[in-house]
DNA sequence: ATTTGATTGTGTATTTTTTACACTAAGTAA
DNA sequence: TTACTTAGTGTAAAAAATACACAATCAAAT
């Protein structure tokens, strides 16, 4: 029992040294902040300054603290650099190529985030100088291999997007169809038939009109819609049925 | 001119030291292993030595080495435990709860593999003695946070299944349409009509007839099928086609 | 040889979902 | 008042999903 007990103590200082002599890893958090500007998809971007990638566009990221949990981490990033607390989160997928930094290892997790135009620009929030929104369309190249997490983020964004309807967290309060039907084409990359559009959206039943009208526009005002929370509140697939049938 | 190159090294060094300065931390890749024995889904564990964790199952996993990829890991670990190269593997999503291990800071990075029994079995592979495969039903508790992983790894292979065949990893070359519709109920976790989950597969037009039939079945025997590796190469989706239409 | 038991394999009618497609309505600007 | 621009609407055809029951084939037992 002794014996058991002693060998139980060895056991966890052998784990713990195992921990603490193996390898240890720079780890960072990389955010692929995607904002709708009701005309473009765009991604924020920071200029690189280090070399060779100097001048090229980066994702907004950081190295994660001591004590700090991956989604805390970018949780704080978001909030740095947008100034806007609680956006729209979720985790894309890890990335540890040996040499995909240039100035030593650094493994990154990723995630994608998701900014309304009016957050982003109420809040006195001033991104650091040289950040920019670029366009999706016009992304041609990044630093790192900050490219295919881009495209990682926009393919897992298209999945979710027909899973939950994430597409409210880039879009005011109030919208119209035309205007939801722009984000859909933007993130999927193909026209939409407008009919078709507004029967499935509609169909889904967690949008009211709120009675309002677009104001200020040349043309005939497009209705405004709002997402109905109560009709949000149980989990719902959008598409994905069960395939077959018991 | 020359001011400006001073300047860029100085530039990197301050990076390299940002890098290394930093906190570092342990990284582990965990592997959730599932197996089909032709019967009921499995999971590969491992009995946990660990306070306060001790007899429970736990995943398979390893800390990743300095110099090597994730996936490299992965298929390290799949390698050491199974005996097998090349398994299929996909990352899942990485944990990093600051006190997600009880003997100091690890992020785990994790993967799912799918094994069939065939391989398993073959090359006189000897898990360590204190593993065994667990049926998914069977699992109530694991070390650490493995058991949200494992079923993190559940929901990310049956959103899988509905979109590539994957399912062909858990079957030998040739499979009967009971045997497959055994695995999706398994994997679903709902029965299935049958006429209808025949239906449904054979119009994705990626299996054919083997020729041959069952043997040793006490009642008769099923036809066998195998998968068209050409058709499978070009991309297709399940389920998923465009929810909407141009 | 016949029967029993177990499982395989098959088809059709109904409902639901997707797709294709073109004109009128409602505003602003000239 | 007219011209311009975009919003909003319905229906028919095709495709996919669903519900559902019985005959065929083998092994094992009698």
């Amino acid at each position: 029992m002794k014996g058991k007990e002693i060998s139980s103590v060895e056991n966890i200082n052998s784990h713990i040294e195992e921990i603490e002599n193996h390898a240890k890893i720079a780890v960072s958090v990389d955010c692929v902040i995607f904002g709708y500007d009701m005309e473009e998809l765009k991604v924020l971007t920071i200029e690189c300054n280090m070399d060779p990638y100097k001048g090229h566009p980066s994702l907004i990221g950081d190295l994660l603290d001591e004590g700090e949990d991956l989604d805390q981490a970018a949780n704080r990033i978001l909030k740095e650099r947008t100034g806007i607390d609680n956006l729209y989160l979720e985790q894309i997928k890890t990335f540890g190529k040996v040499d995909r930094h240039p100035l030593g290892r650094v493994i990154t997790v990723t995630y994608f985030a998701l900014v309304k135009k009016a957050d982003y620009n109420s809040n006195g929030m001033r991104p650091s100088p040289n950040s920019q929104w670029i366009a999706l369309s016009q992304i041609e190249e990044m630093a790192f291999d900050h490219l295919t997490i881009t495209n990682v983020a926009l393919d897992t964004l298209r999945k979710k997007l027909l899973e939950y309807p994430i597409w409210m967290k880039l879009l005011p309060i109030d919208f119209s169809l035309p205007e939801l039907q722009n984000l859909f084409e933007n993130i999927i990359g193909k026209p939409l038939d407008k009919r078709n559009f507004r029967k499935k959206i509609l169909s889904l039943d967690i949008i009211q009109e709120s009675g309002k009208k677009q104001k200020d526009v040349p043309h005939r005002p497009a209705n405004l819609y709002r997402v109905n929370q109560k009709k949000l509140k149980k989990e719902y697939s959008f598409l994905l049925k069960n395939p077959f049938h018991n």
